[in-house]
DNA sequence: GTATATGCAAAACCTTTGCTATAGT
DNA sequence: ACTATAGCAAAGGTTTTGCATATAC
């Protein structure tokens, strides 16, 4: 299959992995706060905002402070341990999914869907670019409105 | 050519034209405002965040309020005279283009620049997307560095 | 023991809103 | 004349910053 709705315990394993090795290759402290903040938006499919990853993290860790969840986040996605996903409405919404894939975005709840690399076609251009232009990665996003959103109609009155 | 530094006159006046019957059709009021502010947004290829937007309408207008800019903006967009950038650092960059086309963006200094649909093969889907997900469109966005910020090495010493 | 990260509070942004005056039709 | 919009100022929301304390290594 190929749209995850539960995260596999594999995959969960491997990113916890990278992101310890990470830190110790990058000479981050491996603070109580910052595995937890990881642990949680490793482990999740939803793509989360600050907001709700601190609304989270809060229940294991009472104490923490909104600007250490942006602080690590930043920190995160400088280390390349983390990335942002560009929405319609220009929230923040992260990504701990490293593997290239591309979105599926909701414009009605704003549900954020991956999708794999090898379920889109590579992208081909049918001219060359800008003199000078170096491409590094490129992103797709699908836009439209999700089943939960628009459900078939089964009977109406 | 493909790629727009200057803009065509007569896709300026095309833009325009549309404005205009556009502000007509939805009882939008064509204040001296709203002129100026979308003539400047329909003559250029930079993609202008309100900020930038503001400073230049304001060279033409200087007692224009940012409100005014961000009110319109939003009055544009609804009615489709304008769409929005989704941006990898997630600022408002606007695009007055409403031709299907694409985005080049420089990772290094934001550069914003169109490609136009025909230099895009379509998107290929080579899986089914998650029950009831209805496709409206979709956004491809080529990241990189562009010629200015990374020019060829003439020389080095 | 030393460097780094946390938590707090305040500041800095960016965008929206409410209201009165003004301009468009 | 009537309605919609502009301008202003204030509020709202989000993200960043500075600094003292606490924690990791």
């Amino acid at each position: 299959m190929y749209y995850h709705v539960r995260m596999d315990p594999q995959i969960l394993d491997r990113r916890l992995e990278v992101f310890r090795s990470r830190c110790a290759e990058r000479g981050l402290s491996l603070t109580h706060q910052r595995w937890v903040i990881y642990r949680f938006l490793a482990q999740t499919v939803q793509h989360p905002s600050p907001e709700v990853t601190f609304e989270q993290v809060r229940k294991d860790i009472p104490s923490i402070s909104l600007a250490t969840i942006y602080k690590n986040i930043k920190t995160f996605m400088e280390v390349g341990l983390l990335h942002q996903v560009s929405t319609p409405d220009h929230t923040m919404r992260l990504d701990a999914n490293l593997e290239p894939h591309s979105h599926l975005i909701c414009k009605r709840c704003g549900a954020i869907v991956d999708v794999p690399e090898e379920s889109v076609a590579p992208l081909q251009l049918k001219h060359p670019l800008p003199a000078g232009f170096r491409v590094e990665n490129y992103k797709v996003s699908i836009l439209g409105v999700c089943g939960q959103c628009s459900p078939p109609i089964i009977a109406s009155n």
